[in-house]
DNA sequence: GTACGTTTAAAACAGATGTTTGAGGCGTGG
DNA sequence: CCACGCCTCAAACATCTGTTTTAAACGTAC
């Protein structure tokens, strides 16, 4: 297979900016992952990729618009994907080819993830990184920007899940979909607490082997018997 | 019970900053873990504190001195917190009063969190996001200077957690305690990602709500049965 | 009272920041 | 040839940054 399944030709997809204005988005997103919107200065980013200062006000409003920019040109196309799989699955499960299972959502996840990390011209694992890093240090543009795409995403796979999981409460699947999510989401993104210290075998970022001990520890995580006393004992 | 058995008497030990240090460290907490360490001005942070700006420069050396010793100040006690209860559970292993358990020393890492959230006189909540914010964004100093401390936790817990799980290889074990630490971290720092669509009811921060719907989880994540496949079935 | 170390006050420092300006270059269509 | 939009360039803009300096106030011990 030459054309990965899970691309859509993504030459043609991506001609909305001009040469320059690609190169600052490349040059601003490694930088942003790196160092974070405020530490990292536009003339940092025009010194790296070789254009003038002024462009980055010219192709792009302010500061705060590249960001939302380099941001939105990887989330696009990889929501529409997780989409992609939800329909999918979806459609073999209402033609009774596979079974509403939670490692077979959990997967639709996994994948387009998995796909992100391993495909440089898509931002690679840069751009889970980013992701990360929107969500602790909350943007307020950002975040408005996504919401609404994002609730969309969200609520696909919700409802999802929630198949995959009857007797369990709206209550209950939010929280394993909360939590399931967190731990896939920070993995891809390499927020390796452990590795602070430095020792852990964790540390090797290969995206497989992330997927090989992840998807069996969320699956096990989202089917788990709910808890039912409280937190002290 | 008035004193909480899970602290050493909190008001003893901080006598190492004077009022106008500490009303400094109290600020530049909140402004921190809010804006990051580069959006926040030292000006902002001595108008919030309400003392003169030059203070921060006598009472600590730099800016980037402050932002460690506003870690530090958190981070030394719950880090002894964590080592107690490990202390306590293989003490109590040892005198045949408990069962090595995986419960047990997901605990022995959620009653210090727990405990935190709930105390202000600690920095409640807002440290532990101040602690996820580090880890993404990863600041060489706090890194350096904690990674010591940090690794003997983490080795700790590792031979706790390696002696519940018999059978299972050493990469397995790190890569359990990985995936559970990070789940429970950014559960507590309430980094939700789900939360950026806003009609998900995990948003409630009730630390014993966390707890309730955490733990179950996680245990179940760690004790999963190990993924022997590839990840691109 | 006087001298001393400690803490605070206001001002100034040099440098970096995001943004804007105005002039010029390049290519296309008249 | 000219003219027009698109784009790039170097320079300057005002503002904010962390840090330092200078002077003054405070409490304490001689």
């Amino acid at each position: 297979m030459k054309s990965s399944p899970l691309s859509t030709d993504e030459s043609a997809r991506e001609p909305k900016y001009s040469e320059t204005a690609t190169r600052i988005l490349d040059a601003a997103e490694g930088l942003f992952v790196e160092l974070g919107l405020e530490a990292t200065s536009l003339r940092l980013i025009t010194q790296q990729a070789g254009v003038n200062l002024a462009a980055v006000n010219y192709h792009f409003r302010s500061k705060d618009a590249l960001f939302e920019a380099v941001f939105a040109r990887r989330f696009a196309p990889w929501a529409s994907e997780c989409l992609h799989q939800l329909d999918v699955l979806e459609a073999q499960i209402a033609r009774g080819e596979a079974h509403i299972d939670v490692e077979a959502v959990v997967m639709c996840y996994v994948r387009p993830a998995l796909a992100l990390s391993k495909d440089p011209l898509r931002g690679g694992a840069v751009f889970v990184r980013l992701f990360s890093r929107v969500l602790v240090e909350n943007h307020r543009q950002v975040r408005e920007s996504l919401s609404r795409d994002w609730g969309h995403l969200v609520s696909r796979y919700t409802a999802a899940l929630g198949r995959a999981l009857p007797g369990l409460s709206d209550e209950e699947v939010d929280w394993r979909l909360h939590l399931g999510f967190s731990v896939m989401f920070h993995a891809f993104a390499g927020n390796d607490i452990l590795k602070l210290f430095g020792r852990s075998a964790v540390s090797a970022r290969d995206p497989d082997l992330i997927v090989k001990h992840l998807v069996p520890f969320v699956v096990a995580g989202i089917r788990a018997a709910p808890g039912g006393r409280s937190a002290a004992t």
